[in-house]
DNA sequence: GTGAAAGCGCTAACAG
DNA sequence: CTGTTAGCGCTTTCAC
């Protein structure tokens, strides 16, 4: 079987506690007996485990993430910049996706409870929702009594430490370029407007058309849910229409797929029969010469910045909470100019 | 601090292996003290350690997940498929990403060795490879002496169940469809082929060519390396070139999206100016309803089965080896035609 | 410098 | 049906 500290002692003919300095590097060992134990180890291949040592330390080095949709290429990038940090302080990550399931996210958060992680970065099913499930999950999050780093979305009253996004300010540029190039019938994919992020991309464009004495027109405000598909359905509708806007605002990475989507089925030309800008950007539509406007954070970075963020308040239980907002990139591509 | 069973006992005025048993559900116990306990249990929110839980079973329930690009849409889907069937049989994942660094792979399988998991699905950094890095890797699979499914990548007389896909037989399929639309000059972006995978799908475009006596041209062979920069330099370069290849096979994902790009950048029309087809699919296209065929496989569905394999290795530690080849779909969309 | 002993939180015989 | 005991592999005092 697997062999043990116990194993590696009876070969050396030392004690398990001398083989047990070596391994953390603690204490006085005699420089001779230290190679041979060395030596040992190596030879014979073993691997301290990390499970008893957990239990001796009381302490894991085991991050936990859980994310909402692992095939969404934005938590795919999240994913990486968690990776990496974490793949550079030797610690281990247990990954979890809730799929956007209450439910599942509660399940998720009890398996990290159990598996007593040292620290958690999570991605709520939620973001400020006023109901029990919010209540629920900060009851939870505080039975963890664990360091935790909100990402993206977040609690109301937070006692955590969390990374966001300039969502209000994103969608407030996006929306203000596009009036500045002249546009009047401004529309807009919103996103969830059941989560924050999704409230505050809406009101950064209210706020931007107000701020310019654009009046909002609800015909043009189509309610998605940050999907592919309710973009696309709410795209395809207000395209066959007679009363299209000049330009439309498409809330996330996902909404601005199913717009173009819409968009292409509809023979409509982007820059042309209506302009539009995005919050978030889409690798591929670069990749593919598809010149897609957008105000977007960089998610490796954002993923980089949690884990890092963890890290901090492992050395420094006691600091005060801290928030970071990562800031928008304005990428202009033209597909927000007016058509001449 | 985080309570223990003890402190369950103690408060239920019983001994800790009555508690186990209840948390457990082994043995007999009383319905009366049953019931107590687990009231007991879920009023002071306790959680059982499973890091006691490991050390004292000698196993875990953790399953290793190591894949080498976490931000490719085709491993986010794997991902997800695993997650999915991990999450049914309340499995935990520890997640590594490799990078495709071999020496990253490396101490992501020291990690996974530490951690004491239960089963491991591994995508290797090299594939099929000669030199010492497999030899390595194999070594260090050995020593690890658990359950493990390689996924997509293999190795040389493997010992290990596996899936993987049908790469030979795709590309052949491809080839053979241009073949069949009337098309002589057929050029191939390949994959990297120092990969099995980059070499098989290779060998499935030259034996189509050969069956169906179309000579292979050295000038229409692109050697590429899976990622969107190489094919897009390669075909950047021959689009621009006087002797276009009727038709091109693309070998992957990313290739697929390189050769497009440069495709647009020379203002060359798929299925007109040149027509393709490509390996693997990507959802984007798609959504974008941009018609580029391919031959595919189900990600998502391939992480399931890597999974409910390792389940069954789990069942049934003696059975024979086994491996899964996921067959390939053919999705036609126009961009193999030949134009009129 | 090194070893003996206790203990981390849990499970698993084995008595009773 | 329930408690006692030993032990999982490691760390950590505390002697020597």
């Amino acid at each position: 079987m697997k062999l043990t500290i116990n194993d590696i002692a009876e070969i050396c003919q030392v004690s398990k506690s001398t083989v047990s300095r070596v391994l953390n590097n603690s204490g006085y060992v005699n420089e001779k007996t230290r190679e041979k134990i060395e030596k040992v180890i190596k030879e014979n291949i073993y691997y301290p485990s990390a499970t008893a040592r957990s239990l001796s330390k009381k302490e894991s080095n085991t991050i936990g993430v859980i994310i909402p949709e692992a095939d969404n290429a934005f938590f795919g990038e999240i994913l990486k910049g968690i990776s990496e940090v974490v793949d550079e302080k030797n610690l281990t990550l247990i990954f979890c996706d809730t799929n956007n399931n209450s439910s599942k996210e509660e399940r998720a958060l009890n398996m990290i409870n159990m598996q007593g992680v040292k620290g958690l970065i999570l991605t709520p099913v939620n973001d400020h929702d006023d109901g029990e499930a919010e209540k629920k999950l900060k009851g939870k999050l505080r039975d963890l009594k664990i360091p935790t780093v909100l990402l993206d979305r977040g609690v109301k009253n937070s006692q955590w430490d969390g990374v966001f996004f300039e969502n209000y300010q994103s969608s407030y540029r996006a929306t203000e370029i596009l009036i500045k190039e002249g546009h009047k019938k401004i529309g807009i994919i919103t996103g969830d407007l059941k989560l924050k992020i999704g409230k505050d991309r809406y009101k950064g464009y209210l706020n931007a058309l107000e701020d310019y004495k654009i009046m909002m027109d609800h015909k043009y405000i189509y309610e998605g849910n940050f999907s592919v598909e309710k973009a696309y359905q709410l795209s395809k509708k207000f395209m066959s229409s007679d009363d299209l806007p000049d330009a439309v605002l498409t809330c996330n990475n996902l909404t601005t797929l199913g717009f173009i989507k819409a968009l292409k089925e509809c023979n409509l030309v982007l820059g042309k029969d209506i302009s539009a800008i995005g919050i978030d950007n889409n690798e591929v539509l670069d990749i593919l010469g598809y010149d897609f406007s957008n105000v977007a954070r960089d998610a490796v970075d954002m993923g980089r910045v949690a884990m890092r963020m963890l890290l901090e308040r492992f050395e420094n239980p006691g600091r005060q909470r801290v928030e970071y907002i990562m800031p928008f990139k304005v990428s202009l591509k033209g597909s927000e100019k007016k058509s001449p």
